[in-house]
DNA sequence: GAATTAGTAGACCGGTCTGTCTAGTCTGTG
DNA sequence: CACAGACTAGACAGACCGGTCTACTAATTC
């Protein structure tokens, strides 16, 4: 048997990345047992309320890795326009490497799930308010008055999400970068 | 019986409302049959490729639609900041009139079918690709440069779809409103 | 070492999915 | 009127869906 606490977590990384690229209904719990090797007993027993409770954690998982990485991206940048760059480039390379099948873990379940999931839609909206005030705070440490972190935050992430979107579907990442540098600029 | 040829623009037009609403996989062919009245026989014997063909179909049907409506908007604008606002009031509308249920109608089914549609996926990009030819040409008629019409498109087509994904998951319209104005000040 | 708890294992259930099939009905044409 | 093609109509099929249930095994506690 595998060490306690483990299998839970095996789920847990198998579904948020199945729901990164398959969205939530193109997501069966069948699948994510099937490629995490755990028998559904151990999924009802670890997410008692089912597959929606395993899309809010793993949206939430997902929310606090890319954050943490945005965040580590962030303050390894000198400046701004290179703080931009690199979070445009963190995006860039993981639809690349995967084959343009990893955008945003966020989005797809967050409009999928917008019109009749109040749960689900509650963990995304946590989820973007978390990187939004990230994103915040990071404008005002390349001395963006305060007045204008805001909603400069809100552009920055808006721009991102829809140039990750776009780049997913033209399976072109140059999108991103144009938009980086263009949003660089305005700093 | 229905007139000629009405059975099918009905099932269509069910089936585009439907995909923006849910997506793809979140709609069943029975629900756009019993929301649109069509028995199931006239659905395969109008899309052969089924559910495929229904959306790819409607994608394209919502597409032309929205680009219809932008282009409008925009010619009615007497300069850029104007039209801008525009566009961005007549997404937060619709989000507003919908209940926050219908934001863009391809950007869902495009990040659902991203990984395993490619003919899907080709629609989306199509519909997309007009729009951005749109946006060149209104972008060009209020005054900006060539060169920097192509990158400024897809910078306010990105911003868009990023605040209109946002506003869904955040019930709040304010931040397309908070993009097209900061879009605005760039012209 | 017995009792208890935590977790694993997968057969099974009712329902829903997309898609097929056959039968029937309408409409335009000679 | 007869006939042909366009279209409607829905029963049906097989696969798969999320979720429940009982049996079991490993670890912990007394």
């Amino acid at each position: 048997m595998a060490p306690r606490g483990e299998t839970r977590e095996r789920i847990l990384r198998t579904a948020a990345e199945l729901f990164q690229r398959q969205g939530y209904h193109g997501t069966g719990v069948n699948q994510v047992l099937a490629e995490s090797g755990a028998p559904k007993g151990s999924l009802y027993f670890h997410f008692p309320e089912g597959k929606e409770q395993l899309a809010s954690e793993s949206v939430a998982l997902s929310g606090r890795t890319v954050g943490a990485a945005l965040t580590e991206a962030v303050l390894a940048a000198p400046d701004g326009p290179a703080g931009l760059a690199a979070i445009g480039d963190h995006f860039a390379r993981s639809l690349r490497e995967s084959g343009f099948t990893k955008g945003c873990p966020i989005a797809t379940v967050a409009l999928e799930t917008a019109a009749d999931n109040d749960t689900i839609q509650a963990a995304c909206g946590t989820a973007y308010d978390e990187w939004l005030r990230g994103l915040r705070a990071a404008l005002r440490g390349w001395g963006v008055p305060e007045d204008r972190a805001g909603p400069l935050a809100a552009l920055v992430l808006s721009s991102l999400q829809g140039a990750i979107m776009l780049a997913r579907v033209q399976r072109d990442v140059s999108v991103i970068h144009q938009v980086t540098r263009q949003l660089a600029d305005l700093l």
